[in-house]
DNA sequence: CCCTAATATACTCAGATTGAGTATATGATA
DNA sequence: TATCATATACTCAATCTGAGTATATTAGGG
């Protein structure tokens, strides 16, 4: 156990791995690597979608997705980037990890337990050019997925009109896996998720709405899977568009997680041309978060943060007076902690 | 590739991965799961550590990891605790997914093609009960691999006397790679991340500060994988202790992750005991954080947040005026969007 | 038994930040 | 040229924040 040999066969641990399990359980273990591209195009967030065949449940659309071959590539990262220009002609600026995902019970086989795989989620944000052609798939809004996270127009009607009485149905409904230990109640979950009985919303649980709906069995997936709480609505309303895989859950986790970011880190800025207005950086940040903002107290936030810097030049046509182009003043990344778009929703 | 048999199998999206590389290739990815577990114990932030056989440059400690099997385990929460339990006998409360390692070139034979292990990367919090008995491993301080992170009395004089001058060496040297885009000089991001020339200190950065270190080959690990730039050095400093694999990477991702999370989330609040004084829980967040907080402003904004409540009882012994007994409010969950320990550094 | 040290807790206040209002500048259009 | 629409500037009260000083309550020494 202690000899060289046997010592550098260990670098990435993989001699304890096997000796702790049989090899062909380890084995059966593949990694897909999935990308939500997410940019926004006309004020509207979008992402990129690519439309399949269409799964057991009539779902077609997905996430740009390609395996990760050991072999190839370095790094996840650059082995997303390889094959999503392949794919899709796109060349990722921004990219980072979200999460992992692993769970059994969200393949349409419940009693699966062949290969599985392990998708690995990347959220990339990237500038929307409308000229560009993509050599597949095609820009779709977010809020198509997910239309109750669009509270640009206000709160959405389908909260109160399909989903709180379902959802305050099913919360009603005593659950089926007891929880033993001091969990929050399916009332107070749906509570704060979805903000009834005047909680707050927080627009960076979409995650957490998204799961929840799952759970209560309230989007197709959920029926696509097998879920026990699916079959027990009469008819079922449709909850936005479905996706294949569980696709439209890593969408979530991209969506959260860039409404989070642009809070603290000046990624809004991925998403923008270089030259740009402060009311067309404003509409993209409403575009994401969803609320309006107070049009004089973000202008004051992004310039007194020290986030932009007037070009010199000015925007003619904007139906009234000219509006002061801006660039990214890239320098804050090494002037402040964690430079942001520090917003807080408030009044036109 | 329409046929209702192929769509079937293709539910976890298998058929496409396998579709587009070879099996072989696949079938090569293990899969390990790495617990970074943390705890507050005598006002020391203490992670748990396996002692293992050394690695070839040396290197004994680790943090708790097993393989993830598929077959057994329908998460890799599940999986997690399960092999948590059994190794070391800790019962893991709170944990949260960090982050998927899969980079070569972390390994001992950077050529390696062979099998790679992906590992991805747990945070766990957890009362220290010091009358605990290990099965197996340790508590050892974090600040013993990350000194230059101790920031609990005063700048640690680490970062002047052997950081400073290294990473200015280094930095002064051109990069190997040219980075052809835009990218922040190595002088830019050595001055953001460890704070010279006056640039703040961000205790959030510890990720950041490791790879940087281990870039410039200036930590143990960097020379086990035979990076060129721990070459340079004529006789190199040992900074912190080294940990096999690359565990001390994740172990760094972890202390920012709690160091980011305990401002949004009440997570402090799993490293403490059910009753506890204001001032107990101060020096639990500054033994995370580093800086010590004002001690009057820590108090006005952890009870005017309504994370705590009175126990009405009161702690004798503390050496002066009785401390009153407090025990967190579960309910702040479900009122507060993202209630937290909103602190700032400040004097006393 | 009282005085002092040590710690816990309370009160205060000036400066900065924030939310939100009103007012002015300037080009397009009828 | 009047009017509209949009961009930009100025103002102000309410709140928050950083940091100081003051008071309460115990232990322990003389």
């Amino acid at each position: 156990m202690n000899s060289p040999t046997e010592l550098r066969r260990s670098a990435v641990s993989a001699d304890r791995i096997v000796a702790l399990a049989p090899r062909s359980e380890l084995a059966s273990v593949e990694i897909g690597l999935n990308a939500a591209i997410v940019a926004v195009a006309d004020n509207e967030p979008v992402a990129l979608i690519i439309r399949g065949e269409s799964d057991v449940a009539g779902a077609t659309d997905g996430l740009p997705f390609g395996p990760f071959s050991p072999r190839e590539h370095r790094t996840f990262e650059i082995g997303l980037r390889d094959w999503v220009r392949a794919q899709t002609g796109v060349e990722l600026g921004y990219a980072e990890q979200l999460y992992t995902f692993g769970d059994r019970g969200r393949s349409t086989d419940p009693g699966d337990v062949g290969p599985r795989v392990v998708s690995i989620g990347y959220l990339a944000l990237t500038e929307a050019k409308s000229s560009f052609e993509l050599a597949r798939g095609s820009w779709n809004s977010w809020y198509h997925y997910f239309p109750w996270e669009d509270w640009r127009k206000g709160r959405p009607a389908i909260l109160e009109t399909v989903i709180e009485p379902r959802l305050r149905d099913w919360a009603s409904r005593p659950a089926t896996h007891v929880p033993s230990t001091q969990h929050v109640s399916r009332q107070e979950r749906v509570r704060i998720c979805f903000g009834f009985d005047g909680a707050s919303w927080d627009e960076e649980k979409v995650l957490e709405r998204f799961e929840l709906l799952y759970e209560a069995g309230l989007v197709d997936e959920a029926a696509r899977d097998g879920r026990d709480s699916a079959k027990t609505w009469q008819e079922r309303p449709q909850l936005g568009t479905p996706m294949r895989f569980d696709h439209r859950r890593i969408l979530a986790t991209a969506i959260g997680r860039v409404r989070a970011k642009i809070k603290y880190r000046p990624v809004i800025f991925e998403l923008m041309p270089s030259e740009f207005t402060l009311y067309e950086l404003q509409r993209t940040v409403e575009a994401i978060l969803g609320p309006h903002l107070h049009k004089q107290n973000f202008r004051r936030l992004v310039e007194g943060a020290g986030l932009v810097e007037p070009t010199g030049e000015v925007r003619m046509r904007t139906g009234g007076r000219p509006a002061k182009l801006f660039r990214f003043r890239r320098e804050v990344l090494l002037e402040r902690p964690a430079p942001g778009v520090r917003v807080k929703p408030g009044k036109s």
